[in-house]
DNA sequence: CGAGCTTTTGACGGTAGTCAACTGCGGTGG
DNA sequence: CCACCGCAGTTGACTACCGTCAAAAGCTCG
């Protein structure tokens, strides 16, 4: 795990407390989290958190900036598999007793809480809620897995490139990350492709004819879309990104 | 939700306890198990259990047979999305509060153990064990999820095809539905191409070119790979579908 | 100003999709 | 009993979407 690390902030500080996507925790899941906390680090745009094929003794909760998570093949072609925003929890596959089967990467810079995954039986014990609220997450992460899915595997370019974008202001917004309906984020076209199973140059031409159609608007820093409903239709995207999470 | 519905058999009965690939619940854990079940109920093969957009009341665990999980857009393209083994949970996303966004079909004659989403939170709260093994079920379900991606996003056709045999093969022999280093399982063309992201006739191709490779023999009612070290060799599979999973 | 990254553009080729027809098989019913 | 139907698989011809290769143009930064 590369980054520096920094001192530990109460979770009453908890700069997830004000976002507004967010259900924030009572007193007394404040006060065990508190405990549960190991630290916090933070980690500059660019550089790998999580390494594909390692054994982390830890779970992370993103608290600011996002990442990306991807899979490797031997031959070097990468899959990115979702997006990591504010209050999501990573790690938890290698929580669960297995080798780390993906590596993660900042988009931004990032500042990451730190748990240890020893005790997340613990937190099973003693906070019923914050189990479910994980497994809550477990389950989020899946489905949006799945959209993901559904649009490598049978979208047509122009419309994976659409729900994409979809789903990244979406999250966006549910983070505040969005402002004046755009999203300011800066995105590669080489990971656009390998986040939709396309080649570098075919993303670059699908962008264009996009940005020509009026549907989508996404230059190396910010993404908008001029119109979400005509966006939503025309790529058949019913996924629902939005709406309260919990977290932690 | 269509199917006959039958007696409540017992816990202490269950089919799963005699799965190789389950870790058996200890006594404490079939009891309260035994009063979380609400029934099971068998549905044929061919028939529609869980429907896209519907909100259930219910979670399930299949006790036996195999089932698929798909999601279809407004204009009838499908992307099936995994495959339901034994032991496997189904509808934890519906659990969660959201519609389900995907629906369930049975590949053989199936039967299913019900329980209701609103008592989950008591598992949580009495059982945290259970609660943590949820936890791991989703966790892996996400991680099976993301290796399709890979599949779907990055391999070529004779590489997911061979990737998907792999995984069917090692989650049946987890579930002992292999016999003799083959799996009896009819799975058509349509539906492996809707898996994979292919066409209908590429998937014939592909598939007849394996078999001419010696790399998988796949026909309508079993799959079997001569040589399992040079199939993951050859679709750079990695993944393990296998080993020791809880359930309930 | 040059190095390196990202984007853009052109040309070409191949993998995979579409359309369509035909085979084989099992079940149903006249 | 066999014609007919529906489903699954197979095959051929054609198309096109998308990948690969290559090179140039913009940008950022040291």
């Amino acid at each position: 795990m590369t980054g520096r690390s920094q001192w530990k902030r109460d979770c009453i500080e908890c700069p997830l407390l004000e976002c507004e996507g967010l259900r924030p925790l009572d007193n007394g899941q404040l006060k065990f989290m508190q405990g549960f906390k190991q630290g916090e680090f933070t980690i500059d745009k660019g550089t790998q958190s999580l390494v594909q094929g390692s054994i982390s003794p830890h779970v992370y909760t993103l608290l600011a900036g996002v990442l990306f998570r991807y899979r490797i093949l031997e031959d070097g072609r990468r899959q990115i598999v979702n997006f990591v925003f504010p209050g999501d929890l990573i790690g938890l596959q290698g929580a669960m007793d297995d080798p780390l089967l993906h590596g993660c990467e900042a988009l931004t810079n990032a500042t990451l809480c730190v748990f240890s995954r020893d005790r997340i039986v613990e937190l099973f014990a003693e906070q019923p809620q914050l189990g479910y609220d994980l497994t809550w997450l477990a389950a989020k992460e899946e489905s949006a897995l799945e959209e993901h899915l559904v649009s490598v595997g049978r979208r047509t370019a122009q419309e994976r490139l659409v729900c994409l974008a979809i789903f990244l202001i979406e999250r966006g917004i549910a983070t505040g990350l969005v402002k004046k309906s755009s999203l300011e984020i800066s995105i590669t076209q080489s990971q656009i492709s390998d986040t939709l199973g396309l080649s570098l140059v075919h993303t670059n031409r699908t962008l264009q004819a996009l940005r020509k159609k009026g549907l989508v608007n996404w230059s190396l820093t910010r993404i908008s879309i001029p119109d979400m409903a005509v966006a939503c239709d025309f790529a058949q995207y019913e996924g629902n990104a939005g709406g309260i999470r919990p977290y932690i």
